[in-house]
DNA sequence: CAGCGTTGTGCAAATATGTTATAACGGTAT
DNA sequence: ATACCGTTATAACATATTTGCACAACGCTG
């Protein structure tokens, strides 16, 4: 048996930044496009744009530069305020899944036995 | 902007326990009945059933004794298994909030300026 | 100016979730 | 005895949500 977290950022109730989202904008920005960076980390394209668009709406920043045509029929990159933004959300995770793991083994034991 | 996080213990990468369960055996240890239960923080029956029994193969223990007729229909109540499960996963989950709560508001500042 | 791979959208299919109906159960009151 | 009641549990059905596929528009390149 293992611990696991999820931390997210919302607005409003409605979830606006998490993992998930965070490892689409890397895949982006290593892959420089929307479609290979959903398929990279295997969801569907639509999932992947309406991940951007509604982040984009709820924050009222422009998050990702699309460009339609052109060099390699065109592609996607991350704007300066995404790139800061993940730098914020990583600070905020750093640690809590240590602290989460350490307290984990403190209180159920490091032994098979809890299931 | 506000940040929210959710813990939760998995095996094989399953997810076996977490706040809604907790939420849904609370409510069973009050009401004594999974049906009431299931109304009362608002999820169907089908689902708290789901809960219970996927959790209870996962781990291969009983967690909730179910009676099915009887006094006033049957009735269903926790084991002194699921009780300790609880008092454990308490222990893990505290102190988690208010710590990201602490660093949110150090990293994004309080302001609302981040929306 | 045709070809390429991308963004973005519409529609059908598939999957997940929620709702309703119903059977079996066993104390209780009649 | 026996009808009644509210429960557990399952099945059948209905509804939402997600996914898959097709396709148009785009603009640089050869």
């Amino acid at each position: 048996m293992e611990v696991r977290s999820k931390i997210w950022l919302s607005i409003d109730g409605e979830a606006v930044f998490g993992s998930g989202r965070e490892a689409l904008f890397k895949a982006i920005d290593r892959l420089g496009s929307i479609n290979k960076a959903a398929r990279d980390i295997n969801i569907s394209y639509k999932k992947a744009l309406s991940y951007i668009q509604v982040m984009e709406q709820r924050l009222g920043k422009k998050l990702v530069d699309r460009q339609t045509g052109g060099l390699n029929g065109g592609g996607a990159s991350l704007t300066d305020d995404t790139r800061e933004f993940m730098q914020k959300y990583e600070m905020l995770e750093e640690g809590v899944n240590d602290m989460l793991d350490r307290k984990f083994i403190e209180i159920f034991g490091n032994g098979q036995d809890n299931r």
